[in-house]
RNA sequence: GGAGGGGUGGCAGAGCGGUCAAAUGCAACGGACUGUAACUCCGUCGGGGCAACCCUACAUAGGUUCGAAUCCUAUCCCCUCCA
């Protein structure tokens, strides 16, 4: 099927924005919306983190989107399915994380979506849910009976996210081998209750989705589709996600949204339409206009691009500081207020302290070494001096409320006694 | 349960008694050039008040040696084949 022959706007507003890697039936899917407005798509995210990061957006984006057009998104945590974890084109099992912790995780997760979607209207609000309210309660028996029956060891041997396992060094352990039962399981109760027909997610997640519909035909005898979004690399061949070695969280308790305005800003030329259009709503031909723009005048496009963003995940208000803080800091070399912040205790400061010692208590570093090597590549600076020498000392009236400490051209700091 | 192979730095992957803080590649970081981009080039990339000194590192614990990532023993883990 061409795009151009889809006539639901959704899923054309989707293919126009390159939302879509992959349908397991297109065509259907297509007049499943055309007839009926009102439909019930899920995304399931495991809470192996305390928040999602930029990675996850594109999917969230999508249920957004969803909504829009007026059907209604279920976004389910796999409160349950986090205690098995998916190996789904992982080389490796992953850590078992106990508990407590991924209780945290579900209660931290839960307040991200808010932002993208509104679990208040009253035609198509949105809906939270937890895997870990149906899946602890399965009888390992009556579950291998009922449900395990149906799925082929040989099939699920050939999907493409097992084989890496299987043809690398790696064991695939039979805890994690039923993940893909679990996340079956998981559509076929939200079919059920929910009458959700439409499971959304990564292409990596493509098995998963593909056996959940499977199982609902067997035993239901219904129809359910899956959509696949591709793995959104930048330009330079990495996964989305990670900026620095660090990755890009959505909760600004563990990244400032000044930092999360900076990823953005700090996009490369040839990612800036493709960005546009998967992560803000601004018109998609505007996108194409915005990301053709020549030179120098791309970086207003950036900018664009980091305040919608950062809007949307921040707010209003957030944007705008962080907006007004980078022209401050890049444009006018200027210590904005509003810059990451750390605040140290006076003792630290008795009766002096070496510039060394405080790169590493700031952050910026991780060692002496490293700070030394810094200072020795002219990369670190103190108040926007270059430090010349590792052997600078400072003392309280050094810090005139603060100072401003620097690792490289763009990583700033201020450093403020406590 | 049996036979064989293997566990090295963020990853991949050399080394197989000294010259090994460990080749090489990737990633990362700093600098130059720019537009807070890309490309390219240069430099760095275990820790230490740190100029060649010391400390911690090659799965874990012991041992042999003047000397071990390299040899031996035990333990744990992984892979392949057989049952």
């Amino acid at each position: 099927m061409q795009p151009q022959n889809i006539k639901s706007h959704f899923l054309s507003t989707l293919f126009s924005r390159g939302f879509i890697h992959d349908c397991t039936d297109l065509e259907g899917l297509d007049r499943a919306l055309k007839d009926n407005k009102r439909l019930t798509a899920y995304v399931g995210y495991d809470a192996t983190a305390e928040s999602l990061h930029v990675g996850h957006l594109v999917n969230i984006m999508m249920l957004r989107w969803f909504q829009k057009f007026g059907g209604i998104p279920i976004t389910l945590i796999g409160g349950g399915t986090t205690r098995v974890g998916d190996p789904s084109f992982r080389s490796e099992e992953r850590p078992l994380l106990d508990l407590d912790e991924i209780k945290k995780n579900i209660l931290s997760l839960k307040t991200i979506f808010k932002n993208y979607l509104n679990y208040d209207n009253e035609n198509n609000k949105a809906i939270m849910l937890d895997n870990s309210e149906w899946l602890p309660k399965l009888n390992y028996l009556d579950f291998l009976r009922d449900y395990g029956k149906f799925f082929s060891i040989n099939r699920m041997l050939s999907f493409e996210s097992v084989k890496v396992r299987l043809e690398r060094e790696q064991s695939l352990s039979f805890l994690e081998f039923n993940y893909m039962l679990l996340q079956s399981y998981d559509f076929f109760i939200l079919n059920k209750k929910y009458n959700c027909t439409i499971q959304f997610g990564g292409s990596d997640q493509w098995g998963n989705i593909v056996s959940g519909i499977e199982l609902i035909r067997k035993l239901k005898n219904k129809k359910s589709f899956g959509l696949t979004t591709p793995l959104i690399t930048t330009s330079d061949g990495k996964k989305m996600g990670k900026s620095q070695g660090k990755a890009v969280w959505l909760k600004s308790e563990l990244l400032s949204p000044y930092e999360f305005w900076q990823f953005w800003r700090n996009t490369s030329d040839s990612d800036v339409e493709k960005f546009l259009l998967l992560y803000t709503e601004i018109p998609s031909a505007d996108c194409k206009k915005y990301g053709s723009l020549k030179g120098s005048k791309i970086n207003d496009a950036k900018i664009l691009l980091a305040n919608k963003v950062t809007e949307l995940c921040h707010g209003k208000e957030a944007s705008e500081l962080a907006s007004k803080t980078a022209t401050n800091v890049f444009r006018y070399g200027e210590a904005d207020e509003n810059l990451p912040t750390k605040l140290i205790s006076k003792k630290d400061l008795e009766p002096d302290i070496g510039i060394v010692q405080l790169y590493i208590i700031s952050g910026l570093v991780k060692s002496g070494k490293e700070a030394k090597r810094l200072i020795k590549e002219n990369g670190a600076r103190l108040n926007d001096e270059i430090v010349k020498s590792p052997d600078l000392r400072l003392n309280p009236k050094n810090f005139n409320n603060f100072v401003k400490l620097s690792l490289g051209k763009k990583n700033h700091l201020l450093v403020k006694i406590k």
